[in-house]
DNA sequence: GACCGCAATGTAAGCGGTTTCCCATTTGGG
DNA sequence: CCCAAATGGGAAACCGCTTACATTGCGGTC
């Protein structure tokens, strides 16, 4: 029931070879007589061997797994990411191993240092910057690069969308449809993408000849349902609300909706309402959300052909995938 | 900036003390004086020196770390037990590897196989046993429990929730409720909670004297909105239609709504519909879902609970956990 | 028939930690 | 004071693999 696991030395003794020559029926790293091989081969078999990961790991000092840094794993638009990410590693030969950082300062974390430092050939890294560990920029980490989340300025390679022309695209959209009055119901600003968005949003504002009025945007804490709800409060209360609003996520704009209801409105009759993301849910919901997709599953995959061009030593270059605006029924 | 990681040697040699020293105060195994534990530290904080899991599992055997089979990482259901074994995990001193299996044949997957027998000190399993892969039962195997998914038979720890008593708390609310003709709209019954569901609710009917109708239940083939609305064609064309009908998920839920709806049909007022799950969107989702809350985040720590024990040598019992059905709008 | 080259395999040195002995000091007790 | 016990720390084996280097055996050359 316990017996222990075989090790290559029970392998070699039962085939009558020597360790070498089974670690080379293993990896095909130097030919094998053909008799031999299959010597080899039947003694694995028998003994159900399969090799440690560790004692692999430890010697030739690639593990074939890439970490990738989760801020929050039941969030679907990372969850999604995390399965791109994990079908592409798989088809090149990796694993991954994605890590939910929920609640934990990545920065004391001795696992996770662990595991970045050694453990994994390479990191993917979807947590906001500002919480990035300090430990990834020692000058003896592993390669890494950043998902949808980046600094322009930091040299990392990183693969997301063009954050600012997807505003730009969505509220384009809005004004096209005769909106003039559109609030933006944003992130915390302390995120790349929220500074970015805005950015758009203010320019399609701005190209349009309207004016951008503080009053009409709102930055929430969290990306939740409730937080979503929570800023329209502060929408309808100007002297003038608006007719349409963009909010940064899926999420927020369900919020929003919720919010808007609460409050009397319909959507899209009274106040039209535009996503961002496209994860499950938004064609699902009732209105089905009007919103710019992001191709999680391609960011993700996206992620592991970068990080495994660095470490191959080349020096790749950012890569900025294409967004979709899918129109449904919220605007 | 590639310079290499630091080993424990560099830092015994800084602190001009022996590896073993070294090692000691790093887990604390065994008393260090006070002066050369401070001499330590500092070489290990000057060097940023951290220990590889690689080596350290190599050498004692067990690296802490816990593998969680995912049958679909998107999945909220499965993302909200990880998130608590996650967080469990943590406090215990353990990290859990998730691992997204989707499309991915367990049994073949060699690296799976690795990370179970070596690299992870138990495993954790979310999948259907159905695909349960054949190395797990070998004789060599790591200690592994089932998490919602369980064989009653099998004698592998579990914990999950008492389905069948929960299907009949859901029956038998509808019932209360002056619903007599109710509909089961059940997953594929190669799993286990669907056979138990069933019988949950069939038990229901009887014991109120209902009649049991093969018309009224239907197998999905995947947990969908898509599967889901399907459904509601079989439903809705029987001589006697239902006017409740029950799901085992809440995504199942969902598009069974979306199907009573393009149906022409509203909800609640003439198909009460319930789920299971209570997954995030379930109160957020118009009407908001009345439905069997699991306690997935309970449901994650208990694994991780019952897989230390089992490491520790203890032969814990099953856990049943407790269900709640939440009353909202859809009945 | 001695010699060379190559293919197949073995030997053994790591990889970076942990841990078992074992030795050298201190320390405390009688 | 002397001896035993306790304490701190070092040497080296070991965990299970990979791989550089060494060895063997064989066919072919001159």
């Amino acid at each position: 029931m316990q017996a222990s696991k075989p090790s290559i030395d029970a392998v070699a003794r039962l085939a009558q070879v020597s360790t070498a020559t089974v670690s080379r029926v293993l990896n095909g790293s130097k030919p094998v007589a053909e008799a031999t091989r299959q010597r080899v081969q039947a003694a694995i078999e028998a003994l159900g061997f399969w090799a440690s990961p560790l004692a692999r790991g430890l010697s030739t000092g690639r593990s074939q797994m890439l970490l990738v840094l989760v801020p929050h794993m039941s969030n679907p638009y990372f969850a999604e990411i995390v399965r791109g990410a994990a079908a592409q590693a798989r088809r090149r030969g990796y694993t991954v191993l994605p890590m939910d950082l929920e609640g934990v300062s990545a920065d004391g974390d001795a696992a996770l240092q662990a595991l970045a430092g050694t453990l994994a050939d390479g990191v993917i890294n979807l947590m906001p910057l500002a919480g990035r560990p300090a430990w990834l920029d020692m000058s003896h980490h592993r390669p890494w690069v950043n998902c949808s989340e980046f600094n322009p300025d930091d040299g990392v390679p990183h693969v997301s969308i063009d954050h600012a022309q997807a505003a730009i695209d969505a509220v384009q959209y809005l004004i096209n449809r005769g909106h003039r009055r559109i609030a933006l119901v944003n992130a915390d600003e302390s995120l790349l993408y929220a500074r970015q968005r805005r950015l758009g949003f203010e320019t399609a504002l701005r190209r349009a000849g309207l004016s951008v009025e503080a009053g009409l945007q709102v930055r929430t804490a969290e990306n939740t349902y409730a937080d979503g709800a929570a800023a329209v409060a502060a929408l309808i209360s100007q002297p003038a609300p608006p007719t349409a609003v963009l909010a940064v996520s899926d999420t927020l704009a369900i919020g929003v909706i919720k919010g808007l209801r609460r409050a009397g409105l319909r959507v899209p009759a009274d106040v039209a309402v535009v996503g961002f993301d496209d994860v499950p849910i938004a064609e699902v919901f009732e209105p089905a959300l009007t919103t710019v997709a992001q191709p999680m599953l391609a960011l993700g995959a996206a992620a592991v052909d970068l990080l495994l061009a660095r470490l191959a030593g080349e020096s790749p270059a950012h890569q900025v995938l294409a967004h979709r605006l899918v129109l449904r029924e919220s605007a």
